[in-house]
DNA sequence: AAGAAAAATTAATCCAGGTTAATTTTTTAA
DNA sequence: TTAAAAAATTAACCTGGATTAATTTTTCTT
């Protein structure tokens, strides 16, 4: 039966140790990079393929602020952010900004029903980020069928993280909101080994999170503030450090459940993290 | 280069003529089924398999109100929608529930990350429904890469029309919201000649709407009443007739223009619908 | 280190849509 | 055909978050 449990998972399994703020050079092979585990690259090197060699993968390095393509551009590239953070946004006639989703280590960016058609977001780096090319050719595909199935379960991923995202926006308040948007990030984060116990780098601006959860910044800002009162949760120099993780986890409800493997509830408070290894195949 | 024009097309090109509340019959063949143009099951006839015989494809009929899964239901099958209309839904602990969208006829149901992993929502028929099943094995995809292809290309266009809906949930107001909806399905249909000018057959519940839109029953009614005094839009008995395509059209905004072909602003109007033969390859 | 720009913060006011609760209409089942 | 259930409708009232507009803090430039 067509299941890949150990492609395209973003949610399902542990990373592989504490790299926080990993920064490890810009150029480098997928040998020893710590994405080589995740999702497409994963099947990328286990594929067969002679075509493209992943010793030879070709990197791109760019700086905190700038965009890799603007909505609308055509022909861009397929890649993998490889380090850094890349966020997704689109702009609407009206002048309102729809901030779609985080692109983190090692996930897919660039996808799209048509590939070669104006892209329908622009993509902008919030940290110095390096990514790798991935082929684009048909023919690469044609003779690389787990490829073509790890892109689908990749799409298949990420359609299922805008689908809670939206139920979360559709039926939750500021609140709720907040912290499930706060826990889906850390938990992403920590399965790359990104997160330094409960702290991880936040670049999102208080304007990104209301454009991202249908809020003002005014209310994102009143919301945090609250949040920092109660000690649950605080964002300083771009720094976001859980403070009441049972906290979050209640309020961010059950959508967020089915994206967090079972006993991962609280991995730190568990003793969990770092403590296992990554299943590798 | 990786370029699916005519795979896996939702939204970009016209459907075959007029079909209106088509009923031919729950058994048939693909050589002579008006979805065999479109997304999935096109690649599928395209391709060379002789695994999967689409003239010994296997059918399943529901009734409407039926449940085809629910959520956390494991091993389901994939299939296509021959005809009908599908709900793709979820209830949330707090007993609220999110509906995702619509199911409409040639659209691919049932695949997710983990195909054999619990289903992450409930599948419910709204009109009597004739499904058609998919091949799910592995093997079948791996000699069969432009299939493996096309799945990730539906993927990518239901990731698409979900991150349309999110934009518009999160940055618009009622009356938006719902026209936007409204005009995003009768295109869908429409693409696929199953409207009657500017009808539709419309099996959902104002609770319905209020699901995908994060709307009460109570405004949505309010908002659909003013909408019928302003002779915008009625829904009686199960049809939907939209009155003034203009004042919806604006309404729905630029992000509804993403999802419409260049020129089909207002297909009818000008004409079109009918007038030109889908372009079958 | 100083000045400029960007981001965060705070307060006051307001309204779109929620909530609650009845009533009427339509659909379904017996 | 009729009773029961489901869905739609309407009204009255209320609140979470929007809006607007300053002010303060932080970050970037030079």
């Amino acid at each position: 039966m067509l299941d890949l449990p150990f492609i395209a998972v973003s949610y399902c399994y542990r990373g592989i140790g504490h790299m926080y703020f990993r920064s490890n050079g810009s150029k480098g092979l997928c040998c020893t990079c710590p994405n080589r585990y995740f999702q497409f690259c994963k099947s990328l090197l286990n594929s067969s393929s002679t075509e493209f060699d992943p010793h030879a993968v070709k990197n791109l390095a760019v700086t905190a602020k700038q965009y890799l393509y603007h909505q609308g551009d055509l022909n861009n590239e397929l890649f993998v952010l490889r380090e850094g953070w890349v966020m997704l946004t689109r702009l609407s006639e009206d002048g309102k900004r729809q901030v779609f989703r985080s692109v983190l280590p090692g996930e897919l960016l660039g996808f799209q029903q048509h590939l070669n058609g104006p892209a329908i977001y622009s993509a902008i780096a919030l940290l110095d980020s390096v990514l790798c090319k991935v082929p684009k050719s048909v023919e690469h595909y044609s003779t690389q069928p787990e490829l073509a199935l790890s892109l689908a379960a990749t799409e298949a991923c990420d359609k299922m993280l805008t689908e809670m995202y939206l139920g979360n926006i559709t039926h939750r308040n500021a609140r709720e909101r907040i912290a499930f948007m706060v826990l889906e990030l850390f938990h992403r984060l920590m399965l790359r080994g990104l997160n330094n116990e409960y702290s991880i780098q936040f670049p999102l601006k208080q304007e990104d999170i209301g454009d991202t959860l249908g809020l003002t910044t005014v209310h994102v800002n009143r919301t945090l503030h609250a949040f920092r009162d109660e000690g649950v949760l605080q964002i300083q120099r771009h720094e976001l450090t859980i403070l009441d993780y049972d906290s979050l986890y209640s309020l961010a409800g059950s959508t967020f459940k089915i994206l967090v493997p079972e006993g991962l509830e609280n991995p730190i408070e568990a003793g969990r993290v770092g403590s296992q290894v990554f299943r590798s195949s």
